[in-house]
DNA sequence: TTAAACTTTCAGTAATTATTGAAAGTTTAA
DNA sequence: TTAAACTTTCAATAATTACTGAAAGTTTAA
C-alpha cells in the first residue's frame, strides 16, 4: 500500500468512526487530516484535499476549536490562518472524553436521577420504574467516572495499574 | 412528578442517548419501555405506547433482537408475541459494549493497523502518517480492551478493584 | 384445508442532517 | 482610507436516515 491510499483509507476510516465519537464525518476527516500532517493548514489546503466547500471547512473548524481540539496557528508571513490539531492521542482522548461527557452524559445523569427520585406511591409500576432507573443512574455515573479518569493524563499511572489487573 | 411524566421523561431522554450507545431513537426508545415494564408487551402495546406505525416497531424488535437485547417471550394463552428486554443493567452494558465493538471498533483497528504497517520510504509524511496511526492503534485497542474487560461480567470484581484505585 | 390473527417487508414519503456557494463581514497592508 | 485577501454566515439544496401503511407472508386453531 502506498502513501497516498493508506492516507485516503484512513481519512475516510476515521470520518465514518466520527459517529462513534460524536462528531460528524467532516469534522472527523478534518480532524484525521490534520494529524498526520506534517505542518499546519490552511482552509484552502483543507478544501482542496478533502474536496469540500469552503463554508462547510469554516464551520466543522469552528466546531473542532470549539471542542479544543484544533487550533488556529500563525505561520510567518502568511496572511491567512493555518491549524492545527492536538498530536498525542492521549490528550485527545481526554478532550473527547471531557467533552462528551459534558455534552451528553451528564445532562442524561440528571434526568436519571430525577426520574429515580420520584415519590414511590407503592404500585407495582412505580416501583419498578424507580429500581431500574436508579440502577441506570448508578450504571452510567459509574462508567463516566471511571472513563473520564482513565483518560486522565495526570493520573496516566492508572491506565497501567488497571492493565496489569486485566493480565 | 408523577409517574406518568417521570415514565416519558425517561422513555425521551433515552430514546435521545441513542446515539451515544450506536442505535436509533426508536430502538432506544422501545427498549427503555421494555426495561421499565413490569410484563412483556406485545407489538400492539408498543406502537400504542410510543405512537410509532408496526412496520417501524418490527424492524425495531428486530434489531434490538439481533443486537441481543430484546427476546421474544410466550405468554400463556396468547397468540400474538411478546418482547422483554435485558433487565440486568451490567449485563445490558456487557452486551451494548461486546456488539459496538464487533460492529464498529473491530474493523477500525484493522484498517489502523493496515494503515500504520505500510512501507517506510523515508518522506517525513510518510514517518508521520506511520506514527500517528500506530499511537492511534494503540489507543484504540487498549481502550477496547479495556472497555470490554470492565462491563465483563464475569470478571466484575476488576471493577472494584478499579474503582479503589480512584478513591 | 382455510380463514382469522398476527408479523414482515418495502416502496413511497417525511424528517433530519450535512453541504454548498454567494453575500456579508473582517482584517491588514499600503 | 480603501481595496485586496481572507473568513463567516446562512438560505437554499442535497444527501441521508427514519417512518408509514398497506400488501404479502406466516402461523395457528378449528
Amino acid at each position: 500500500m502506498e502513501y497516498q491510499e493508506a492516507k485516503d483509507k484512513f481519512i475516510s476510516t476515521w470520518g465514518s468512526l466520527g459517529s462513534l465519537w460524536g462528531i460528524n464525518k467532516a469534522m472527523a476527516q478534518i480532524q484525521a487530516l490534520l494529524f498526520i500532517s506534517t505542518k499546519p493548514l490552511s482552509m484552502e489546503d483543507i478544501m482542496e484535499e478533502l474536496k469540500i466547500s469552503r463554508g462547510n471547512t469554516s464551520m466543522n473548524l469552528r466546531q473542532l476549536m470549539d471542542w479544543g481540539i484544533v487550533t488556529k496557528t500563525l505561520v510567518a508571513g502568511e496572511r491567512k490562518e493555518f491549524f492545527t490539531t492536538e498530536k498525542d492521542v492521549q490528550e485527545l482522548a481526554r478532550i473527547v472524553a471531557k467533552e462528551r461527557s459534558r455534552r451528553e452524559i451528564k445532562p442524561v445523569i440528571k434526568v436519571l436521577e430525577e426520574v429515580s427520585s420520584i415519590k414511590n406511591d407503592g404500585t407495582e409500576k412505580s416501583k419498578e420504574l424507580i429500581k431500574q432507573t436508579k440502577a441506570l443512574y448508578e450504571l452510567t455515573e459509574t462508567m463516566d467516572v471511571m472513563i473520564n479518569k482513565l483518560v486522565d493524563q495526570k493520573q496516566n499511572w492508572i491506565t497501567k495499574s488497571v492493565l496489569k489487573l486485566f493480565k
